[in-house]
DNA sequence: TTTCGTGCAAAACCTTTGCAAAGTG
DNA sequence: CACTTTGCAAAGGTTTTGCACGAAA
């Protein structure tokens, strides 16, 4: 999966424009999530981090710090787990999720403006789209037994990767 | 929003069908989601129910042996909350959610198929979409009296139609 | 120095599980 | 009668909170 486009350094830079302080668990989350993307719950990006990493509780907390200033955007698959990835705020792109490796990949389509038009037309406002697909990918496609059902597989696809 | 087209006889018999007893419980949650159609999280219909009803653990039990055989259907709209609808049909729906009451209404666009066909020629599988739209209602973008609480809106939010 | 952020422990929360009793076909 | 389903209590797992200490500006 492809890196993010932000460098940790603007990242930071952003940091700081928001009044965050640049802390040792704040560099470590966001470096990673620009190395390796995402999106990430916080018990996975706690678990990458290990020794240089911080406490649970710090992820949980900078998680949501982050998002709330919008350097990180979360993401929701429908397992109620939230992951998180670098906020590179453009394009909406959306994200193609393996139900049973819960491997992530990115579609760049988007929901045609007419369809949001005519929302507006009716009186909607501020308008954002969520769109996920789900399904085998590939891999997990390739040499399984295909009775596993939706709900089973939405089970087996929790933190186990 | 209109309720089911779903008649609580029909759903009942479906009942029978999938080999599942035709229990109080289940008769006064499928009745809710008939007449109400929702969709409402276990807590909601339990709540909802009253005196009536039947224990929160077995809400919660039902709504998943429910969702098993497709009588009803999960929502999710990215708030680690499950709602749950009658599953009327064939068709994937969409919601608009409204951000500040949680009013839903239904949209009927659809992915192209040409978006899920290319994905299946690079080895994808039983794919699915979840498509949920964000925003703000017409009444809540119109004036604001915004006190109300997410589940007492929720019953009185009906955008459109 | 002042303010913000962190770690640890504990609380809070929501959902699931175990089991005996009750209900359904 | 066989076997599901239910209610209650308790367990489980995850996320949040309180607070004193430590780090950033």
């Amino acid at each position: 999966m492809a890196r993010s486009s932000k460098s940790l350094n603007e990242v930071l830079d952003q940091l700081r424009e928001v009044g965050l302080k640049r802390t040792q668990a704040r560099r470590a989350i966001l470096d990673l999530l620009v190395r390796e993307h995402g999106p990430f719950s916080s018990e996975e990006i706690h678990a990458k981090l290990k020794s240089h990493g911080c406490d649970l509780v710090t992820v949980y907390r900078n998680v949501i710090a982050l998002e709330k200033v919008s350097l990180i955007r979360r993401c929701d698959f429908g397992d109620r787990v939230y992951r998180y990835e670098i906020n590179d705020s453009h394009d909406d792109h959306h994200h193609v999720v393996c139900a049973k490796c819960s491997g992530v990949t990115v579609i760049d389509y988007c929901i045609p403006k007419k369809v949001l038009d005519s929302l507006k037309k009716k009186g909607y406002q501020n308008l954002e789209c969520r769109l996920e697909i789900f399904g085998l990918c590939p891999q997990c496609s390739r040499g399984k037994s295909l009775e596993s059902s939706l709900s089973d597989s939405r089970k087996n696809a929790s933190p186990n990767n």
